[in-house]
DNA sequence: ACGACGGCTATACGCGCGTATAGTCTGCTG
DNA sequence: CAGCAGACTATACGCGCGTATAGCCGTCGT
């Protein structure tokens, strides 16, 4: 049943420190908000010591997205290699061992740096669509890839927006009856195609009148906001 | 077919045209980041002005809130009230005037601030999801207001993570041929369920079962991330 | 034993920010 | 015409930030 990943080895070291404290403000706060000062409290350092281990605040920050990085692959290849995959307990401990990580993950996915995370969200995505196309009756119009990095898109809009959806829902969204809350509605939201095949039919074929000759500039329809 | 809302009248003030200026600087560059000097310089004026009419930079934020909400009102209100509502022309303007304010609005959501705008947002959603409703075979076990907020999220996400799908598809997403793919991609989705009713009733069993007691503070399934 | 080295701190610099204040110009009102 | 109000500008203040530099101190190789 593997290790449950807990901190690094050797992770009590100052550097590890700093950017766990930094991985905690730039969440909290944002970039631009945190400050190194900030950090190096938290961190129970002094600021230069934030720069002599790291150079610069962006470098801080790219260190922290290649930490979160490593976790997130650590964390996939240790769920793809267990072959019990219903072991729900296990993928619970994985999603408790990213959860300091969700608000940072948030934000810098937010802010349009972070790029290489989500291409790897959208990646083991694509494999997971990919292996479901086969058994269609219809054959897809769109490649699996874009498809992925779409939905990707939408399922990381709900740790994006997650205060807003606490708020809907009364309950913090992180807190064990708000998650269980969020899991009924996405439950019932999936189950439920939010188009007929025909409505499909209809809205492809109103897309591909469109593709032809259109002055260019104008949005068509579909794909809310 | 009501009229195109255009600028409001009498939009040619320092007044709206710092708040504009302040609407595309926060959109591009983030609040924390934009500056009141900046501001300025776009909308034509001297930074002493910004304060003189909006007092401080949280109160131009504000006021920028409070503008992009009538934007909205607007708008819903007159996609409402027109009775022919499959008239793809009119959704489509509705759409472009909605464009420059897209940036911000993502930027908005993403760090918390506009919680009216998607309680709003989530209120159209619910009429539509509760209109929905009543054709269902199965009665749906989560209010109807929170599949809504669930789902709006979800929407949002694509605008406020854009850059990320565009560098997926290889074309700006607000541009003609992307929003093309992107409608494409989200035909396919919507009318895929991901869920088969088995698969949604086994997960609720599941969901059943862990809402007995169990040890708070542990995360389940489920969610994706 | 001792010097070099690296983790670490103290202190300071300079910049750009939000904000404050005093003052100018214009147009309206009595 | 007097005078006032309000839109608008010029200038400045002070703060907190990221960054830079100089030096301390324990450890380890030789």
């Amino acid at each position: 049943m593997a290790t449950p990943p807990g901190p690094d080895p050797e992770d009590l070291t100052a550097r590890a420190r700093i950017r766990d404290a930094a991985l905690r403000h730039f969440g909290e706060d944002g970039f631009e908000k945190a400050t190194i000062r900030g950090i190096a409290r938290t961190a129970g350092v002094s600021p230069g010591l934030v720069r002599h281990h790291f150079g610069s605040k962006q470098a801080l920050r790219e260190a922290c997205d290649e930490h979160l990085m490593k976790m997130i692959r650590r964390l996939n290849d240790q769920v793809r290699a267990d072959t019990t995959l219903s072991d729900v307990s296990y993928v619970g401990a994985a999603r408790a061992a990213m959860a300091p990580y969700q608000l940072y993950l948030a934000r810098s996915l937010a802010d349009g740096s972070a790029a290489s995370i989500f291409d790897e969200m959208t990646r083991i995505c694509e494999e997971w669509i990919a292996g479901a196309d086969p058994g269609r009756p219809d054959p897809p119009d769109v490649p699996a890839r874009i498809r992925a990095a779409v939905f990707t898109a939408m399922a990381l809009g709900i740790p994006v927006l997650a205060p807003h959806i606490s708020r809907a829902m009364g309950v913090d969204m992180f807190s064990p009856e708000g998650d269980l809350l969020l899991s009924r509605a996405l439950v019932d939201l999936y189950s439920h195609p939010l188009m007929t095949p025909e409505d499909a039919a209809r809205a492809r074929a109103g897309l591909d009148r469109l593709a032809g000759a259109r002055p260019p500039g104008r949005r068509t329809e579909e794909n809310s906001p």
